[in-house]
RNA sequence: GGCAAUGUAGCUCAGCUGGUUAGAGCACAGCAUUCAUAAUGCUGGGGUCGGCAGUUCAAGUCUGCCCAUUGCUACCA
């Protein structure tokens, strides 16, 4: 069955790291992507789901190491165990490949080049920690050492989880390589950087033109108003990805080979199948559709530097990002030691898929809220509705059919009524469409109660005994199953295993959107056969049990404790974030910004200032407290952030140039009233603006 | 500390641009029923819509402040 003007659809999920299981936070967004594109295929339109295995960065090196196998192992070995979690989940991907691939070698090279070549590529040297034993480049959370606030030991690069500082991993004292142990020195190195400032106009139409929800595009607003910054792309090798074409021992960063698995797999896809156009679902002017389904945590990598890099390599850009909020389990965060961070595989150990995919789909709506699995309410709702309520129409009616025959009757004795059911397809098929599931399930069990409803109303078992009254009875059951005919194929999406069994139990070829409208009617079915056991509380217990023993496991011979979670690469990216600078020239400063008028200048009231005063803060790492004299006898508190570079007591008395009429900022130590002008890179580089000879404290700098 | 989001019955959530006595499902209680995987139907109890103030003829829905939770960001002003 097709509809008439079936759409071109290409879905994506986010790509598992090759480094750890699937978990429930992962598996809400493959069901919700996987009942959005079988509704999909369920219309008729041509719809492809690809994702792939996102295998390469340095945690995955590290592990085939320590694992004594090479990194195709072991990405080969999770690839398998990943796959066939899906597979027991019932997420029908159309294809699943690997970053890994020939395929992505290719389209990355060629993205890359593309943007090489239209200039977007900057290259220049950083200093990074490194290890000498080891040999490698040290990313921030495998620096680990006594927090330089607190004293507190073994802390990360970034932050101290005793005291809550937050420092670089320079300043860390008796800093260690997590790896080696060994003692990470500075070194230097270049990096190729994507210059993502050149697609902030790009961007801040894309973002706003539909493609993100609402919430996401304020968010980026943010980002895109305090100025983008380069992106760093390169790593130095050793590094298990691929070699940047024009630079050996640079390879390509793992977040940016990422995205561009999408591409990969689905060219993969196209390869194996013959008959679909790569370039139909990918060419700059596409009238096919695109849509990635992610996480929350991954907005600006998707509707940031995706959409610049397509742009960029004249492919086209998403047709909409679709962002999902994190889980939590129970009202809290996943917990390895309260045994609710569950794998994939250990709710399968226990339960039946169709129970989460339901659970899934009943409270999930378009928004990128976070969701709660809460295992109470879940085995409650899930038995309530599937087992009580949905299944249990075609339970207590089928054997009345089968007992007479096994066919339907010939006419429909509630016309009315299956008509609404018919009708209120339309709508479910909206809320699908935009994903707004938990008003879909809304609806449908809402006509589930109305069948049961007609049931117990007319209650076919009481005519039964009724001498004579055998065709009525056939005819409220026939109606009963032809109703659940219409509520199967409505959940079809959500429930696959379970429209199967409904397909079988009816004689169906299968359950599509536009069959539902034709009746069954002197049709024959099968005998019904249970389809859905109840959930049970006590698997649910066995469950965060296996996961509490899988933590006794794990403690008991990882030394390094987060192998799980992929973010060795992502969280370095965020450190990245967090060090605001603008782009940079090729001399290492920052390139000349955009041009203003005059006017734009004079709003800057810039004065002479006499710094009267200069003190330590106490508690302060890296601020001192300046007394400056502005003339008439006023003075302001100012904060800067120059201890590195001065010692207080040879400021007091020297001229300098300030801000006069920057807005106060309130800071942790108290109230700055402006800045003072200072040029440097930062850290001990700091050199203040010091007028010549004759400058008086209150004159206006212009 | 800053920014953002969220805070509605025991639980999980709806409540669009402010407008009758605030809704659903689950859970709970009573009754009915026995076809069905101890399922179904009817009836009912239960909420000062986080708190305080304000705007308005009218506020869960707008404004301000406060509290709590979560996320991002935090001593370069």
């Amino acid at each position: 069955m097709t509809a008439p003007n079936p759409r071109k659809i290409l879905v994506t999920s986010a790509l598992p790291y090759a480094n750890g299981s699937i978990h429930m936070g992962h598996m809400l967004e493959y069901i919700q992507t996987d009942i959005w594109v079988r509704f999909q295929k369920a219309r008729g339109n041509e719809c492809y789901y690809v994702c792939a295995d996102d295998a390469h960065g340095t945690a995955i090196m590290l592990r085939a190491e320590k694992e004594g196998i090479t990194a195709e192992e072991q990405i080969a070995r999770v690839k398998a165990e990943h796959e066939a979690d899906f597979a027991d989940f019932q997420v029908a991907f159309d294809n699943f490949h690997s970053t890994h691939s020939e395929e992505n070698r290719q389209f990355s090279e060629e993205i890359y080049k593309a943007c090489r070549d239209k200039g977007h590529i900057a290259v220049r040297s950083i200093k990074q920690l490194y290890d000498p034993v080891k040999e490698l480049f040290l990313a921030d959370r495998y620096i680990k050492g006594e927090c330089p606030k607190c004293g507190a030991a073994d802390q990360y690069g970034d932050n101290c989880e005793v005291c809550g500082a937050t420092y670089t991993p320079a300043e860390l004292k008796n800093p260690y390589s997590v790896i080696s142990g060994a003692t990470p020195v500075e070194k230097e190195s270049e990096h190729y950087f994507f210059k993502l400032p050149d697609f902030q106009e790009f961007l801040k139409d894309w973002t706003r033109s539909g493609t993100l929800q609402d919430e996401v595009a304020n968010k980026l607003q943010e980002w895109l108003d305090s100025g983008l910054q380069e992106w760093d792309i390169s790593r130095d090798a050793p590094y298990f990805g691929f070699e940047i074409p024009d630079a050996p021992g640079k390879y390509f960063y793992v977040w940016l080979d990422a995205p561009i698995g999408y591409m990969a797999s689905f060219k993969n896809l196209c390869e194996k199948r013959g008959n679909i156009d790569f370039a139909e679902f990918w060419k700059k002017d596409s009238t096919a559709e695109l849509y990635h389904f992610i996480g929350k945590d991954i907005i600006n990598f998707h509707a940031l530097f995706w959409p610049a890099m397509l742009s960029a390599a004249d492919y086209r850009t998403p047709t909409a990002v679709n962002a999902h909020g994190f889980v939590t389990v129970n009202g809290a965060k996943m917990s390895k030691s309260r045994g609710t961070f569950i794998k994939a595989r250990t709710y399968l150990n226990h339960l039946n898929p169709t129970y989460l995919r339901y659970y899934f789909a009943a409270k999930l709506g378009s928004s990128v809220d976070d969701f709660d699995l809460n295992l109470e309410d879940f085995v409650q709702k899930v038995n309530s509705d599937l087992v009580n309520k949905l299944v249990n129409i075609a339970s207590r009616t089928a054997n009345f059919v089968f007992k007479a025959g096994g066919t339907l009757t010939n006419e429909c004795a509630e016309p009315d009524m299956l008509a609404d059911f018919i009708n209120a397809g339309d709508v479910i098929a909206e809320h699908y469409e935009k994903r707004e599931f938990g008003r879909a399930m809304k609806e449908i069990m809402a006509l589930a109660d109305r069948a049961n409803e007609y049931i117990q109303e007319k209650a076919p078992w009481a005519m039964n005994k009724e001498e004579g009254r055998e065709q009525e009875v056939q005819d409220v059951c026939s109606v009963a199953i032809n109703l659940f005919r219409q509520l199967i194929t409505y959940l079809s999406p959500v429930l696959p295993e379970i429209a199967e069994k409904t397909a079988e139990f009816l004689n169906l070829e299968s359950l599509s959107w536009e069959a539902r409208r034709e009746p069954l009617l002197g049709h024959s079915i099968n005998k019904f056969k249970p389809m859905l056991p109840r959930a049970e509380m006590d698997k649910v217990s066995a469950i965060l049990e296996e996961t509490k023993g899988e933590l006794e496991k794990e403690a008991g011979k990882a030394p390094d404790g987060k192998k799980d979670e992929k973010p060795a690469a992502k969280k370095d990216d965020k450190k990245s974030k967090k060090n605001k600078g603008p782009a940079l020239r090729e001399d290492g400063n920052e390139v000349i910004a955009d041009t203003i008028e005059f006017p734009d200048f004079a709003k800057v009231d810039l004065r002479i200032a006499r710094i009267v005063k200069a003190d330590h803060v106490e508690g302060a790492d890296k601020l001192l407290q300046l007394t400056l004299d502005i003339g008439n006898g006023e003075t302001r508190n100012v904060f800067s952030g120059i201890k590195a570079a001065y010692n207080p007591e040879d400021l007091g008395g020297k001229l300098t140039v300030m801000v006069a009429n920057l807005a106060p900022r309130q800071m942790k130590f108290g109230l700055s009233e402006g800045m003072v002008l200072a040029a440097g890179p930062g850290g001990s580089d700091i050199f203040l603006l010091e007028p010549h000879d004759g400058a008086q404290p209150g004159m206006r700098v212009m």
